[in-house]
DNA sequence: GCTGAAAACGAACCGCT
DNA sequence: AGCGGTTCGTTTTCAGC
């Protein structure tokens, strides 16, 4: 289904989403046409899963990121994801296994903003903190 | 330095990287030539670090998602984050507090691959891993 | 699945305010 | 900082292979 060529344009779009169909076209020796069949197949298939761009949150006032791991009581899973999307604090989160059920990325103003919402997640179960010093990969 | 209007252009870019200058120009209701000064801006000072896409990894042969800290031993860290875009299994990687010393997303085919990866940590430190079941967010 | 051509649209550049 | 005009490149669409 995806076959080297739709690899070469996964992995274009990956350094740079705003690269055109032509000049894809010229990394794989296909026509714009082409190009975009193919990358229109890769998003209707879910290959592509959205378009973004990666942010300097500290620029943006939240000068603080961190991983934080919370290992929920019996029963709040459920109150808990569905609360997930209102916490603006949270960039992604994922359901992982293991002794904690799910590990996040915050970004944070302060170390006040980091207790309260480290408080926040005291509701729903036992919360651990890393923060990040820095990106090393990617 | 960053506006209200420029927070509202990236949370588009954000949302679509691929929004066009002239439909983020009717969000903010500015011609497509200020909304691309802006965007400029936000680029040249790094607050738009990079435009990329989200990926379906299980779709490109990579069934198993995992969250790996590590545990390095004393020594190992230069030797460790010079290797570390060698790895193409590692998606991210980021320098954290606490107990481990880093922090990894990466991408595998199935146990085997989880298996020889884990040994090369080894190498460097002690790693703990974290299967990711599903993305709960963004 | 890929191509090529036409029409529509958007990006880049620049002078102006 | 923002605007509008020109030029140029890119996207879209579609008939044809």
């Amino acid at each position: 289904m995806v076959d080297s060529t739709d690899r070469i344009i996964i992995k274009c779009l990956e350094e740079n989403a705003r690269t055109s169909f032509a000049e894809l076209g010229r990394m794989v020796s296909l026509t714009p046409s082409s190009v975009r069949e193919r990358v229109k197949r890769l998003e209707d298939s879910g290959v592509i899963r959205k378009y973004t761009i990666e942010v300097d949150s500290a620029q943006l006032g939240f000068g603080m990121e961190a991983f934080i791991v919370v290992k929920l009581r019996s029963g709040t899973l459920k109150s808990f994801t569905s609360l997930i999307d209102t916490w603006d604090e949270i960039q992604e989160a994922y359901r992982i296994t293991g002794e904690h059920n799910i590990q996040m990325r915050v970004v944070l103003k302060d170390q006040l903003h980091l207790q309260s919402f480290i408080d926040e997640m005291l509701k729903y179960g036992d919360p651990t903190t890393s923060l990040i010093l820095s990106k090393v990969k990617a």
